[in-house]
DNA sequence: CGCTGCCGTGACGCTTTTGTGACAGCGTTC
DNA sequence: GAACGCTGTCACAAAAGCGTCACGGCAGCG
């Protein structure tokens, strides 16, 4: 896991208890007892998480994911709420401003990392650093390394996040738009076909223990990769 | 799912947070602040879904509704209302005047989109990536796969999106050019009897689970997909 | 019972899509 | 500053799929 969580909580004993158990959780924790300071810090250290208290003093909570979600920078930033008991018919207001998810006080600590780890990977499945298994291939997010049984296998940078994004979007059709978006990011301007080309180089990385048939193309429509070959076991049909 | 929404809201702030929350669920959004504006927008991008206020400026959103109803280029476009609440007995108004749907405010965004998406599945079932079944047969757009009881079934781009069709669309007969229509686009110049050949493919990889049956011929008008075989079979052994 | 359309089917060029090897640019390393 | 590793793009080769046609069978009809 390990992401970066920006943690909005004026009242410092709960903010300390929290804190604490994020990091316990392997977490980094940027702090902040106001929604301005909030607000520049998710700007600054763009965070993976922001943790808002429902209730803060000026700007309330609802407020701040508002104007997360209106600035271009901070937009697919992911908001976890929290609120006291009591609140609970705010809930609708916070889930329509955006919020992606909302855990209400006293929560357990374990709950509240199980929430952040769901909403973590619902945004970006491949930014957990779960190892990751299919088909006999391993792939290990923190370690960046990929093993085919147990012959270690190497890839360039852009093998591996198109491997880990394939990995942890298994089955799925990818045409080549969407691959160029979730690998290389939806900012640069490379062509199309030069997803078939590092598809083409991680086959070639995989092909010494046939790893390379779980890579497969999908005629028209983009790539996918999956541990069922989709062959029907010989019948006898040409 | 990824459509094109038309939202038609005066409220800036309403709209900014509906607008995002569309982006969210993967959708491209225009914006009109005007039913006028809106008019002129649905004509220019032909958007696959109109979520409009009810209450808006000058003429409001029914009047828009009936508008878009009225003309031949615009009369197939879904339309959803948004409501306050207390204009619920203006419900059965908005509805008879063809509008698909109605939410009421306060709504969830949760709500909103599932909305919208049970709107276009009702338009263009095949737009979605719901998986099909039909006597047996499985047809899965995301993983691009169909299979038949266990055993996949290998079909090439057009005859996939030929199934599909029919699988979103069965029992109904479907002529040569509607096919062509919905399959090929509405666009392009092939011949009818193309349509025949592709029959013909799709059948021959249903062949080998038996389940071309599904696919049958109507003289004269077209071709169906029905899992009534429409025929006394001879011994009922399968 | 023979005609007349309609449909099934196999074959065949052609186009489109994908695989592949080569290469030049670039930033790093040694 | 030479060598290296990685990248994006290209051109060409291979494959796959597509649309059309021609032939033949068959249904419906008089």
């Amino acid at each position: 896991m390990a992401a970066n969580i920006l943690l909005v909580e004026d009242e410092p004993a709960i903010q300390e208890l929290v804190a604490v158990n994020l990091v316990r959780a392997g977490h980094q924790v940027l702090r902040a007892g106001d929604a301005e300071t909030a607000l520049r810090l998710v700007r600054e250290a763009l965070p993976d998480l922001v943790l808002v208290d429902w209730m803060l003093p000026g700007m309330n909570g609802v407020e701040l994911a508002r104007r997360l979600r209106a600035d271009e920078r901070t937009r697919s930033v992911p908001i976890i709420m929290l609120t006291a008991r009591g609140e609970e018919q705010d809930k609708i207001t916070g889930l329509e401003t955006g919020a992606d998810d909302y855990v209400t006080k006293p929560f357990s600590p374990r709950e509240l990392v199980a929430r952040i780890k769901a909403v973590l990977r619902r945004q970006r499945p491949q930014a957990t650093d779960d190892i990751v298994e299919i088909g006999g291939l391993q792939l290990d997010p923190s370690t960046h390394r990929v093993t085919a049984g147990e012959l270690p296998i190497n890839l360039g940078p852009t093998e591996f996040r198109l491997l880990h994004f394939l990995m942890t979007h298994p089955e799925r059709v990818h045409s080549r738009a969407q691959l160029l978006d979730q690998v290389w990011g939806d900012h640069v301007f490379v062509e199309e076909r030069t997803v078939d080309v590092h598809i083409r180089r991680l086959r070639g990385a995989l092909e010494a223990t046939q790893h390379d048939r779980l890579v497969q193309t999908v005629r028209g429509s983009g790539y996918r990769l999956s541990a069922d070959l989709g062959v029907a076991p010989a019948l006898g049909v040409e």
